[in-house]
DNA sequence: GGGGTCTTTGACCAATCGGTTAAGAGAACG
DNA sequence: CGTTCTCTTAACCGATTGGTCAAAGACCCC
């Protein structure tokens, strides 16, 4: 019984690699036309392996995309998980929003895998999302609310104002095409230098504390 | 020579009815599954129709998509032409704000399937998003930017401003499988109304002409 | 260098896809 | 009633798809 089967987890330095190369392959395939449109032979000629071999790596076209989504994850939430309770309450905000639009820039692809994902329901991500993500955001949002209300930043809903960061900078990753069609010719040709400043100045204003009620001087530093 | 040849313009009572129902179908259906991914016999079923009745009305699949987005777009930039620059522009901008909102609520269908196209680099739309659409969007932005110049808002670069309201607004339909993932479960059964508190309030903030430069008593009502 | 395991591939398969065909219902109209 | 045009469908087709299989290499450690 020669039953071969493929390998649970790489060992090998050549499973490594290859497994790498598929990912790698699909990542480019899957954001460029979407789990139903992306097929088997494209991505096995896009990591320069012929279909079978790819298909001894991974079980079915469905288990790659888990894989790379999963594997993803991670990266994507790391401008979240990074903002510090103990940081400046405005910094760690305009932070987080500077290094979310600069992973638009500089992997659009994963932002257009997870966001052809969200719109078809997240079929291969409703668990971790229902899970992992809520547990991560509704922590950041205590600690925005916490803020808020010692009055370190203007009062604000800390989901949404959590969603308004992820749909404004994934926009300019998403819509891509969008924006360069709609912008004008120089701006077109790389639209982050504006994108930036102009997110950067819509949060702070929308974050400075108003004049309202409590003055900025009553909390601790802590 | 019975060739029979699909009617160019709905002209009969029975034509019009039948494309209305494939046209609903078809939104029903690459809503969710995305060009690639909708079937034919997909839409037929769901119109209520065999497949070669659907095929006697549009030659192809593809034309079933351009038709739908093109018969869509219209409403879909409703909004924004409705964007009057006689009016007041904080009021003007808000309520822009507002009804994107609702159009998102209203016809999530529609807001995904215009998402999907931008996501796949706009292959069905290209020409009229170089065209109609950035005219508009031009036009607009000159509106906008004319208010800030004369100290009404706040100092912003509009056509960036434009794409933070369809971001922010189209987020909640897009990406709704996540955003009642990660709301508190009261809120997750309808997220609209704090959202629209949330923007309203965001965006109140954004445009509030600052205390900055030039006073906001100088500019005339025109 | 030989036995066993890991890797790669050409050939193949059943299912599904978008689209066609030809023949037949309906209705409109004389 | 018969003709003509519009509408509908069962049956079919070639192409593509995700996935399998058996057999041939490549590697590795004794």
């Amino acid at each position: 019984m020669t039953e071969h089967r493929p390998p649970e987890k790489p060992r090998t330095r050549i499973q490594q690699r290859k497994t790498a190369q598929i990912m790698e392959a699909a990542l480019e395939v899957f954001s460029a036309e979407g789990f139903r449109g992306a097929t088997v032979d494209q991505i096995a000629a896009q990591a320069g392996m012929s279909k079978p071999n790819l298909l001894y790596y991974f079980p079915t076209k469905e288990a790659i995309h888990v894989a790379l989504l999963e594997d993803l994850l991670g990266t994507w939430l790391a401008p979240l998980r990074a903002l510090d309770p103990q940081g400046d309450p405005q910094a760690e905000i305009l932070t987080y929003v500077q290094r979310k639009l600069e992973m638009s820039r500089d992997m659009p692809r994963e932002s257009r895998l997870f966001a052809n994902e969200m719109l078809h329901g997240a079929p291969h991500l409703s668990d971790t999302i229902k899970g992992t993500l809520k547990d991560l955001v509704d922590e950041k949002a205590t600690v925005i609310e916490g803020w808020a209300a010692r009055g370190r930043i203007a009062p604000v809903m800390a989901h949404h104002l959590i969603f308004s960061v992820w749909a404004l900078t994934q926009h300019y990753a998403d819509f891509d095409v969008q924006v360069r069609a709609v912008l004008p010719k120089g701006e077109a040709r790389d639209p982050y230098p504006k994108a930036a400043q102009h997110l950067q100045e819509m949060f702070r204003r929308m974050l400075a504390p108003g004049p309202s009620s409590e003055g900025e001087g009553s909390g601790g530093t802590g």
